[in-house]
DNA sequence: TAGTGGTCTAGACCACTAC
DNA sequence: TAGTGGTCTAGACCACTAA
């Protein structure tokens, strides 16, 4: 990625083109959340700009919660992921008012295939690899998930072996294809289950669905994953917070 | 409202007091959206800071969303509400994908009343205005809201006109009242149509229903309204954006 | 106590807008 | 051309953390 410093284009203001260029860093892994980045006073040196703009430029990534200050100790890259489980959607305790368990993920099946229109009209590629997914509470299935990547994003994706996924595959994307998931948008509506969705979640055929259909973004605002969720719709309460 | 910069509490820091100042004012009405608020230079005499330090109290008004900078122009308050109406949820286009025409608000009911529990929960009083209104899209009812307002911030609110409420309620409490929304919480979930609303909506009782809940907070993050909404869940989607 | 981020100053010059 | 916000500097001192 041509996002060192000085090649930036240099018509971008100091602070962008430090910004930017912090960015690459924190995306390539330079850093990980228990080390500090460099101090501001040996950024300035090493960028050859005041502290006052090194500021202006960390603020940013601070504003986009990349990086997290801690007075007196340094500068820390945030560990990543929002909290993005669709699972807090869904009823977390049992009929009796207890919490259910530990969450768990099985995956079904992870194929190189052709995207449907809607995954490929917000990848931008027909060509991506599929993930079918069950989550379950206590053994009960709740939520049948089907996944699409964009396959040059993620080559190989299909044939790491199944340990290499707990319930997340976000830390994936991170870990193994240095992709990371920054933001998402969530559409939500509601539909009846079609048969092989109902076989998947143990309910009836035509019982009321919540469907999240999901896009998220890397760093950069790349569209790098498309979902659709599909869960029992009673007990289902999406949160969000408006502005 | 005692937030005059010199009564402000001093261990604050000077751009948080000249911040909380400048909200005060904004929230006041001193400034409308067309006029600009006094330049930067000005600012830092009548407050006695450095110019810096103004930069670092509007920067984060910019950031709320409070102000907005022209450059060359000025600094102007942004035009109150995010975009929150709950009818962009629903279909806009009717069955022939042509769309429909301009959404509308049917005021059904104002009345001093006993906050229902959620409600009461959410604003920390019973003592409540309950609203209804019905909003129709090319006379289609679509949605049916009760809303909850505590009585103490919008007296005399159940007395107002029919003729001084337009579509949207955010701005009659902004420019009657003073209360300036400026974010809230949606939770959306599904049910089915209860009688007394599925003769609102003209669907069938037990009928599938898309429901929001929400809590609308003002610039100071106190709860000033809880509504819950009701449509048709035939068509919904809600669009969401997280981070 | 040394090093970090947090606040603040008093300038400078530039880019843009409106008159 | 005058006035605005946008960028940037080179300091100062304070508050906090960890060794």
């Amino acid at each position: 990625m041509n996002t060192e410093f000085a090649t930036i284009d240099t018509r971008l203001p100091a602070y962008a083109r430090l910004r930017d260029t912090l960015t690459a860093r924190i995306a390539r892994g330079d850093w990980t959340p228990e080390t500090p980045i460099p101090s501001e006073a040996r950024l300035a040196r090493e960028f050859d700009v005041s502290v006052g703009t090194v500021r202006k430029a960390v603020d940013g990534l601070v504003g986009e919660g990349l990086l997290e200050r801690r007075q007196g100790s340094g500068t820390f890259v945030r560990a990543p992921s929002f909290n993005a489980s669709l699972f807090r959607f869904f009823p977390m305790r049992d009929s009796d008012g207890a919490p259910v368990s530990i969450p768990q993920s099985r995956m079904l099946r992870r194929t190189p295939t052709t995207a449907p229109a809607e995954a490929e009209a917000a990848l931008g590629t027909a060509d991506v690899i599929q993930i079918s997914r069950l989550r379950c509470l206590t053994e009960q299935p709740v939520l049948f998930e089907e996944i699409y990547i964009p396959r040059n994003r993620f080559p190989g994706f299909e044939t790491l072996p199944d340990t290499a996924f707990g319930p997340l595959l976000y830390p994936v994307y991170f870990e193994k294809f240095g992709t990371l998931v920054k933001r998402a948008t969530d559409e939500v509506s509601f539909d009846r289950a079609s048969p092989p969705v109902a076989a998947q979640l143990h309910i009836n055929p035509g019982d009321p669905l919540a469907v999240i259909r999901r896009t998220a973004f890397d760093i950069e605002g790349t569209a790098v994953e498309w979902r659709i969720a599909s869960g029992s719709a009673a007990g289902f309460r999406y949160r969000s917070e408006i502005n």
